[in-house]
DNA sequence: CGAACGAAGTGAATCGTTTCAATCCGGGTG
DNA sequence: CACCCGGATTGAAACGATTCACTTCGTTCG
């Protein structure tokens, strides 16, 4: 029924081991000879057993990526850098989505495990380091997305958020304006903190004052809009000349609410940046500057991470690799 | 340096076999066994190796998903529902992202044959009924996804897009509203022909005269503001009074066109449903109508289909199911 | 001319699990 | 007391590709 290396050997005329070096390493075999096998291959219409191989050889071709919310566009693209780079070294990706979930995260893990890939790449739930040093202990390498850890026992790739903020605040600053507010929430997120804090580090630079800080509860359209009407409804004086949003949703909200029923214009009366840089962002009513974190780049730089450690061996030095975002000007901040 | 069943069965006292029993059906293990069995499975840390199980087992515990395009909502979660019948199933789900491109989507196809999958779930790029073919010569059972296929040779599933254009129109012609325009376009594809053809029906029933047709060149936000910016500037006498929008990023173009700048008001003079019930149709400024396709649910049916098809022999009948859409009635629609 | 060499190819052993025919054993039956 | 039954367990064969020590054979070189 199945067709294996043997009967391709036998229709060739070779031995198995050929095929095999046909399949592996061509280069040894002889032109004619390779040819002959290349024929039986592709007569049989033979495919090779993954299983089969993987078991003999030990290890998979293969590696794990668990993602948090396989809805957010951010995990999508990071998982298409991961995977085109792992594609141009011959390995695919299996993509787990824990939801935010330690129970889901926990199943992948296992089925990687008995898979036994050559690493995972995951954005964590809970605290799993306990975990992954059981994976290393099988010789599986991990590497940790987008969580900052100052715990250097495992390599690592993360956005600065707050040279993130700083870029943000200082474009805002370099435009001329004097009264910047930034709108973002809850505080106790970490990203959120970091780039309100390199938006502080940004104006001192710049010699203005701290921003005035409205906090909402979450970052989402309808807290945006909330806060625009409360802003536009605000006598002029009272109202900040430029907005830093701490992400898009946030800042397409805050535009819908400025704008709506308003006569107010943006950039002119007020300028407004996100952050994220999603597709939205682009095509707002006023197309919206923001800053952008390359997620798929950073997935790329994240296997690259992977691959290495799963080649090298047991001492390896592992790296915390944190990327800088970079400024998206658009119509929301550009000077008339 | 690994721990094989032999380890186990050494440390427990018993023979492999038995070890064997006790991960497959442990319910053929006397209780005292079973228990030996499992604390030497916790005390050595062993993991089962996926590579040998399949190799002798035959086939893989897993099913392959090709999708079209992993950055469209539809798409992720289509792959979620697929993924959590697949789990309830013990069955696990690869999925490949084809980006449209015929070339991966073949180089997945070809990973997934030689991981012995149990099947394939696609929406398919090219023509590849002669890939699926060779793929069901192999024992590996296929399911067409988002394409409706007249072609009764593969299982499918689809998403009646008439019956969408008719929930649609028949809705805004419930609310007395008299003169609907159509806006979409390519005409070309599919989708959009059969929501015409589908509000055609609902109005016709209504006995309205035929929707007003504006075609556009792509299903944008842009093309949507512009249309809708043309449709306010237009005297009243020459408005439609209610607007379906073949999609979603569509209709909020529509929408900005329609408010901005302009007194018109949503629904009050002019009524607005999308199609697709994305994220944003919820947030957007008048919270928009919609027509719900359940990607999910979509996906949960299509995994059903495979797996029956994969568990039952040759002769298995192959079905095509049509799942409805529904209506999602919001503000943009709700008389006031 | 014979030894040494290297390229090409061979085939048995191996990876870890599952399967299945065979064995074991305690207890019920005639 | 011999026999049988069936649940529990055993252990060797099998799955298909890869590896590696070994053979073959045509060349080259001293």
């Amino acid at each position: 029924m199945t067709v294996s290396v043997k009967d391709v050997a036998q229709l060739a005329g070779v031995s198995v081991g050929t095929v095999s070096n046909v399949l592996n390493r061509p280069e040894r075999v002889a032109p004619a000879t390779l040819q002959r096998v290349n024929e039986a291959i592709t007569k049989l219409g033979f495919v090779r057993n993954a299983a089969a191989s993987q078991l003999r050889a030990g290890l998979s071709r293969s590696v794990g990526l668990v993602v948090l919310d396989s809805a957010n566009p951010f995990f999508t693209d990071l998982a298409r850098g991961a995977e085109d780079h792992a594609a141009s070294m011959g390995i695919s990706v299996l993509v787990g989505n824990s939801g935010e979930d330690p129970a889901r995260e926990a199943t992948y893990l296992d089925l990687f495990e008995e898979q036994r890939v050559r690493g995972v790449m995951l954005s964590p739930v809970g605290d799993i380091t306990a975990r992954l040093e059981r994976l290393r202990g099988r010789g599986i390498a991990a590497v940790l997305v987008d969580r900052h850890t100052r715990n250097t026992a495992f390599s690592s790739v993360s956005v600065d958020d707050v040279v993130g903020g700083q870029l943000a605040a200082g474009h805002l600053a370099s435009l001329g304006r004097k009264d910047i507010a930034f709108v973002g929430g809850p505080m106790h997120i970490r990203q959120v903190a970091d780039r309100l804090e390199g938006a502080r580090m940004a104006l001192a630079e710049a010699g203005l004052p701290e921003p005035r800080v409205i906090e909402v509860p979450s970052m989402t359209l309808l807290s945006g809009r909330e806060v625009g009407r409360e802003l536009a409804r605000a006598p002029e004086s009272e109202r900040p000349d430029a907005i830093f949003a701490a992400n898009d949703m946030l800042g397409l909200g805050l535009m819908q609410g400025l704008l709506m029923g308003s006569g107010l214009r943006i950039p002119e009366d007020i300028a407004l940046i996100g952050y994220d840089d999603i597709a939205f962002a682009e095509s707002a009513m006023v197309p919206m500057s923001s800053i952008r974190q390359d997620a798929a780049d950073l997935g790329s730089r994240a296997m690259e991470l992977l691959l290495e450690e799963a080649a090298s061996g047991d001492g390896y030095e592992h790296r915390q690799v944190v990327t800088e975002p970079t400024l998206v000007v658009r119509a929301s901040t550009r000077p008339a």
